[in-house]
DNA sequence: TAGACATTTAGATAATTATCTAACAGTTTA
DNA sequence: TAAACTGTTAGATAATTATCTAAATGTCTA
């Protein structure tokens, strides 16, 4: 759980992903919504890749890159375990 | 959110987090189960409370702090937004 | 009101992380 | 196969953050 929190701790990666829930995108797409190098990019995607909230595939010189929803569920519990219990 | 997930990307945080899921607890309890000075506990403690994850009430030389559910429901709505769409 | 106790604030240091430039690696096409 | 394009890796630097010690603040009780 605090690897997926580290990865969500930084702005660029929050705005990654918002990106990244619209379409899928390349990593120069991405990139180029970011006032920022392409090694920095590139080097938040990795972040975002080992905390599993992305994953990415080769199409031809192009690398693109998408959400991944199964870590989201992973955080969906962890939240809902926080949420007010009733008195029973 | 931002602040949220900053506050949430550290193990000693999660740790408090989930100790104050059972009970309300003294800063001094708190920093009993970590072995850590307590300024640094303060300090954590802290920014749970700016990212208004925890709350805090002073009961005679005593503070207890508390869970403060509001700040996760907002979570909870972010996390929602990310689950897969359904095709329509 | 002095002393003891609980906690925080201040300031310094060490560890971690974000960012950059330069160089490297994979893929396509002329 | 060389040149062009897309993207990553490596290594350095700067910024941020966690942690510590020392000192201060607030509250209770003898």
């Amino acid at each position: 759980m605090n690897k997926t929190f580290k990865a969500l701790s930084d702005n660029t990666r929050l705005k990654i992903l918002e990106l990244l829930k619209d379409n899928d995108m390349t990593a120069g797409e991405i990139a180029g919504h970011f006032d920022m190098t392409k090694p920095s990019i590139s080097h938040h995607l990795n972040l975002l890749k080992e905390a599993e909230l992305i994953f990415s595939r080769r199409k031809g010189q192009h690398i693109f890159y998408s959400l991944n929803s199964t870590v989201f569920q992973d955080l969906f519990k962890w939240i809902v375990s926080f949420q007010k219990k009733e008195d029973h």
